[in-house]
DNA sequence: TATAGTTTTGGAAACGGTTGCATGAATAAA
DNA sequence: TTTATTCATGCAACCGTTTCCAAAACTATA
């Protein structure tokens, strides 16, 4: 290894104390101008990195946020982690990936004080409603930004999207295209957003005076491979639906493979709607008409307002983001009565 | 912020000095057995959690490994980390994630001694030919391993799959089903992933004695977006190919969006084989031929040599695991002519 | 029982920063 | 010009570990 440049090496070369050094790095305290340019370049010509343990060990910060998600294995993270990646690299903080499971077999005090000692924030993705850290983390007022959850419980700040309109207008759609069995497959039942696009469901039904009917619901968690066999059952049920409304687009690619498996055609025979809009969905045969949120942008805000959280010591104020209804081939209206 | 249990709270309680009780924690040392679970009893009642920086700061490991990826806006990447994830989680190591783009502007000594500063080993997924910090790295002999990449340069330890020999089989297929116009869009060009499955493709033209047609070549980047396009350009031009071999399956996806869009139908007047074999292939409409890699037990082999390498000091041996051609819905043989 | 050898343990010195306090320099007010 | 005030800087202490070194406590051998 070769030997690192410390603050020490600078403070030699530019004449001055490793102190005024530290002060003029880290920038919040008053150095004449001089004094700083010439620790600046001198840092710069021998090519410093500071050292980021010692900094936050001294009572700095890490400039480390924490992602904590469920998995990488969805493209709806993905796009929100294009919008968080951004602004993050834009104010030189990097990324901890945390993955839930992990937390599973783990005390809640040691989740929490891990994530503390190694971040300065946390960015939690798709919380699945209360978890027991979130009351810890906000006893101690250790600033973290809610993605993708209603969070109505008050538990911080949260970036969300209108997950009953969205998926109102979803329904609405249909129910105006002349479909009244119209078949739901949820998301996991404990996220709020999941909750959320069940009760846009209910709403709509309701407005059009539709009893709401159970059989027409299967239980669903996000995946392509659960929206593939709830969408099996409903479709060999006696009451076979002539639409579903998927509660995410990964379900609905799953419900499209179904159909297919089964011979159902879509949508001459089945209507489908999704809820994400996932780059791919506009490639999927038939294209997808679903719910469009606007993810990279909820990544671009929840970080912006962690970093504004770090910054001034004062929480952002949730945010709702509006969710579109883009229709695309996978719907047909009703024809005849049935 | 509630006061933290550091190694001298648990000396004093436990009666002994808090250099033994680093030893007793840490493992590597001479501790008498009593004394050890003494400590250790003390520790978990405390509550205890170790302060990763101070750890690191004195000399001790970061337990923390940093994942190098281009984006995370593609499933193929999530799949990878499934395993990673799993393994890395399995051995205690944090993961600390770096998108290649936030390197543009730095300089390479920048990068490579923050990354060496932040982790104790890095996980390069899919690096870009001879990634200049490389060489850095592998001057300070700093553990890495090199995840989907044929690594011809003997720039370390590598987890590869047969991308040669996956493209070979995949248009051989096509070309015993009667294709002869077999179009290919590539992958970014730069990639040696990209650049084996273009020489698997014109292989096996030549061992079926049917010459390399530039025409019939279109470079693509792994997105679907690009492979929309590509595939628009090669069914809209003279030599029209009654088959399309995309370099990944994202481009497969891309290049069934633009069949749609034309009225080609797949796989009557067009076949299609892909390259990843994602979740979703197997729901596309058609679904999707395509040759399958291992992407999660790759990324459980790339963990599990990093690993190694970080405990016995020693890289691990590179390794490449199979691909297979999964037959599935988009490939049909070509009767008559053509 | 004395002696040499081996464990086990305690104390001190790092690791590389930040920051409170005190002092010196520079500026403004009298 | 003197004095009060602000600004800039240096020194030392500290953050919570690991690990070197030496001393203490055992064990085995003679």
């Amino acid at each position: 290894m070769s030997e690192e440049v410390t603050i020490r090496d600078i403070a030699k070369l530019a004449g001055v104390s490793y102190s005024t050094v530290s002060r003029a790095l880290s920038g919040h305290y008053n150095v004449k101008p001089d004094t700083r340019k010439k620790v600046l370049d001198t840092a710069e010509r021998l090519g410093y990195v500071a050292n980021r343990q010692a900094r936050s060990l001294a009572g700095g910060h890490n400039h480390v946020i924490g992602l904590v998600v469920h998995g990488l294995d969805n493209d709806y993270v993905g796009q929100l982690l294009k919008g968080i990646d951004e602004e993050l690299a834009r104010a030189n903080l990097e990324i901890m990936l945390f993955t839930t499971h992990r937390f599973k077999n783990k005390e809640i005090s040691y989740v929490s004080k891990m994530m503390r000692g190694l971040t300065d924030g946390l960015l939690i993705v798709s919380p699945e409603g209360y978890e027991a850290y979130l009351t810890t983390l906000q006893q101690e007022k250790f600033p973290y930004v809610l993605v993708d959850t209603s969070g109505k419980n008050d538990l911080g700040t949260t970036i969300s999207a209108t997950n009953v309109q969205g998926a109102y207008d979803a329904v609405n759609y249909l129910l105006e295209l002349g479909h009244q069995r119209i078949g739901f497959i949820t998301g996991t039942p404990t996220l709020s957003t999941a909750i959320d696009r069940h009760e846009g469901y209910k709403r709509a039904l309701e407005d059009h005076n539709i009893p709401y009917n159970s059989k027409l619901i299967r239980e669903g968690n996000f995946t392509e491979s659960r929206g593939y066999e709830a969408a099996l059952e409903l479709l060999t049920s006696t009451l076979k639906p002539t639409a579903i409304f998927a509660a995410s687009d990964a379900t609905a690619f799953g419900v499209l493979g179904a159909a297919q498996a089964l011979g159902v055609r879509v949508p001459q025979d089945l209507s489908v709607v999704g809820f994400d809009d996932l780059p791919i969905s506009a490639y999927m045969n038939p294209t997808l008409t679903t719910v469009r949120q606007p993810l990279r942008e909820m990544g671009v805000l929840a970080a912006q307002r962690l970093i504004s959280h770090l910054q001034t010591g004062k929480p952002g104020g949730s945010i709702q983001l509006k969710t579109e209804l883009i229709t695309r081939g996978s719907c047909f209206p009703l024809a005849g009565g049935n």
